[in-house]
DNA sequence: GCCAACAATCTCCTACGCGG
DNA sequence: CCGCGTAGGAGATTGTTGGC
């Protein structure tokens, strides 16, 4: 069936834990990608949720059996407790409190394949109000194997677009202290350190295609990343008249959307993303329902290279033979 | 000091067989 | 079907050493 041609994009994920407001993970990117797998579940279902073995392991990107005792080590270490400062939570202020992001996850003998998680809500709020949101697609990030890689991907994510001098280039600067805490390492020279960040680098542009660059100012002390920043395109690139249209055709073929409470509130949120022209695979979306819905073939005749621009279409011929 | 090369250890992933 | 344990390999991580 043609239909299948069509590769949908992944749902957007929030996350707002990039800065190592987590316990030193050590070694291992496995806490801090079931730290971005527990909070998809979170913003879906709140505080309390169930989770089959099978789920999580897909969140996590590990496709073979017999991980569970690395989970449960990854688990182990999101229940640690942090120190956090001067935050506010349900009104209060409050000075110093000592927090862990999980409170307790368990797995019962009568619901053997699953596992029952309680995330702490303060925790939630501390990190929302310390380092805002970060958008993430857990797709890309259950591909890291690198502490380094997903660090880093977190931290271009979340500055993708940040202004600079130069209106071109995005730059951010952090120093030795900053990124041994970011990654959770004790490096005493910026060479050490180094390494790990090419490595990480060159995870990023093998999986995502994004170049990153990376040196050390050695005069003013700091590591400086930066990347080229994106042409914009204009805010809108479809046609007004067809967004809905757009948004139906993307939930009858998205399989995810299934599993979501609110589904007016998801079809706003999607609506907002196309308009902000920050919906990922919108080419690949809207030409396939041109082709798929409308059998246009001539594509190209209504978009505008330059502007990324699509024109609208009127000839409506429905394909009828589409499920022959 | 920094860096490149070497080396030891660790992590991640897969394949396979076993048992429910 | 599912999950568990194990072995083994590729590659990641980190410490060390010698040269500049």
């Amino acid at each position: 069936m043609a239909i299948e041609k069509i590769k949908l994009p992944a749902i957007k994920k929030h996350n707002s834990l990039t800065d190592g407001y987590i316990p030193k993970s050590s070694k291992q990117v496995l806490p801090d990608k079931l730290l971005n797998a527990l909070y998809y579940k979170y913003e879906r279902e709140g505080n309390k949720f169930v989770m089959s073995l099978s789920e999580l392991k897909q969140l996590l990107g590990l496709r073979s059996d017999g991980n569970v005792e690395r989970i449960y080590e990854a688990i182990g270490i999101l229940r640690h407790p942090v120190a956090v400062k001067d935050f506010t939570y349900k009104g209060k202020k409050a000075k110093w409190a000592s927090v862990s992001f999980l409170k307790e996850a368990v797995r019962w003998v009568e619901k053997e394949n699953f596992i029952e998680f309680e995330i702490s809500d303060m925790m939630i709020e501390v990190l929302k109000q310390k380092v805002g949101y970060t958008e993430l697609d857990l797709d890309i990030c259950s591909k890291f194997k690198t502490k380094y890689g997903l660090k880093i991907y977190e931290m271009y994510k979340r500055y993708h677009r940040i202004k600079n001098d130069d209106k071109n280039l995005a730059i951010i600067k952090k120093d030795l202290d900053e990124l041994n805490k970011k990654f959770g390492s004790e490096y005493k020279t910026p060479s050490g350190l180094l390494r790990g960040i090419r490595r990480g680098l060159k995870e990023i542009k093998k999986i995502t295609g994004e170049d990153i660059s990376c040196f050390y100012d050695k005069k003013k002390k700091f590591f400086v990343f930066f990347w080229k920043i994106p042409t914009r395109y204009p805010k809108l690139r479809i046609p007004y008249k067809r967004i809905d249209e757009l948004i139906e055709w993307y939930l009858e073929h998205q399989k995810e959307a299934i599993d979501i409470k609110n589904i007016q509130k998801y079809r706003e949120s999607l609506k907002k993303s196309i308009l902000e022209d920050e919906f990922d695979g919108l080419d690949i979306l809207y030409r396939g329902m041109m082709m798929y819905k409308y059998n246009i073939l001539n594509i190209e005749k209504y978009y505008d290279e330059i502007t990324g621009k699509y024109k609208d279409f009127n000839n409506y011929q429905p394909k009828t033979s589409l499920f022959d």
